[in-house]
DNA sequence: ACAAAAGTGTTGTCGCTACACCCATGG
DNA sequence: CCATGGGTGTAGCGACAACACTTTTGT
């Protein structure tokens, strides 16, 4: 930091402070497409714009407290899995003066958030990736950045687990990789690639009520996982 | 965002607004080990401890700004390639209050930092990443999340290439590589793989006054980068 | 001629891709 | 018994790792 206390204590006051807030990027899936749920925009000069859901960071709390806080309160799940993304933070970024965003992601399955949805959580609009959509702010920008980001994450870390179920099916899976990297996958070497691993529990668990063959459960071995990253790498 | 005005607007003053700062991670690297620049620390608790070196952020700058600013401030390296890396925001983290620091990595060779090294640069404490050391603030935990970032960055971005001079031998990319990752690697290998990435340029230039055969000089080609980028994948 | 780093090819292995059929269940 | 999705094996190819000697320059 500077070198001098005075400096500080002096800058700190007044115009080098700034609103703080976070913005999340809450990505919903389908078996086909994915989604990203936002709220309706009422500043101008947005009005009527859709955007992110975010909210400013309060006095006692650090940001991922806040995004806990605002994905419970929009979703109503309580242990969402998030991750923080980028920090914007250009002068003009926000109409009312200097507003940081501290950018996050979480993802969630959309018929689960639909049957979840009670009485008093805030309805979403969930606006489909394929499409063309102006968002209010920046924040296609920051929406841009967090798709990239949870690309680039699921091919190399187990986001991809941490954003299902705790148990669910390999083609479940499957699936949801699809769906984000937007490619289609072969089941069996996605199969094998998965179980080779090592970092999935089979939980002798099946598949009740389906007019098919019941699918295995598997749950992520989180144990498996940390002791495996910490001999050598990993996907 | 909220959705409500007259919320943000009274919400905005007071209490919720933060001090912004920045915290580089400055690395400088040798033939044989990776170094992080620090500064020594003079506010209490942490006085006399080397820290990062960071700043406020200004009100009429962003954070890359900032960054820029504090780089060429304390380098005098006027382009140096940085990328912000994450935002750190506990509300404790700081003891005049509340400091929410947007934590960057940069990276300089430690002989060309040397040379440069002039009249008017404060001059930098180097930090062997091979030592156990202690840092003010939550600084230690920002030097962990930076190293972890630029050694998966390397492996698949060319990270690397921004890194170096314009114009730099295999041998010296490879180096690079070593020393970040801590690791041997094969000549020949790396040599083979990287050259057919086809992002080097050879620009028909040799080493000269040195004791033994010289070595090409390649530089890093960002349109064939680019142009390989917006194909299909890399690396 | 010697020291010092640059540069060069081949082979085995492992992981990825591509591909088509049988299985278990509910209706 | 039919429809639906679950689950399985193999062969070819390409990428990566391992490995040692020759080349070019300065002294």
């Amino acid at each position: 930091m500077s070198e001098n206390i005075n400096t500080w204590l002096s800058q700190i006051n007044n115009d080098y402070k700034a609103a703080l807030s976070v913005d999340c990027v809450i990505f919903g899936y389908t078996d086909a497409d994915l989604y990203v749920g936002t709220i309706k925009c009422n500043m101008p000069p947005y009005e009527g714009l859709p955007s992110l859901v975010g909210d400013l960071v309060r006095p006692d709390e650090n940001s991922d407290q806040a995004v806990n806080r605002i994905i419970i309160e929009k979703t109503g799940f309580k242990n969402l899995y998030f991750e923080q993304v980028h920090t914007f933070t250009n002068i003009d970024r926000h109409p009312l003066g200097r507003v940081v965003s501290i950018a996050y992601f979480s993802l969630i399955k959309l018929d689960e958030y639909q049957r979840a949805e009670s009485s008093n959580t805030k309805e979403l609009n969930w606006i489909n990736l394929n499409e063309n959509f102006i968002l209010a702010f920046d924040h296609n920008q920051i929406l841009e950045k967090c798709i990239t980001q949870l690309r680039d994450q699921i091919k190399d870390r187990p986001v991809g687990f941490n954003l299902l179920p705790k148990k669910f099916t390999i083609n479940q899976l499957q699936e949801l990789y699809e769906v984000i990297l937007q490619i289609k996958l072969d089941k069996r070497n996605f199969r094998r690639k998965l179980l080779s691993l090592g970092i999935l529990s089979d939980i002798k668990e099946f598949q009740t009520e389906v007019s098919h063959r019941p699918a295995k459960y598997y749950s992520f071995n989180k144990q498996l996982y940390d002791k495996r990253k910490s001999d050598g790498f990993l996907f």
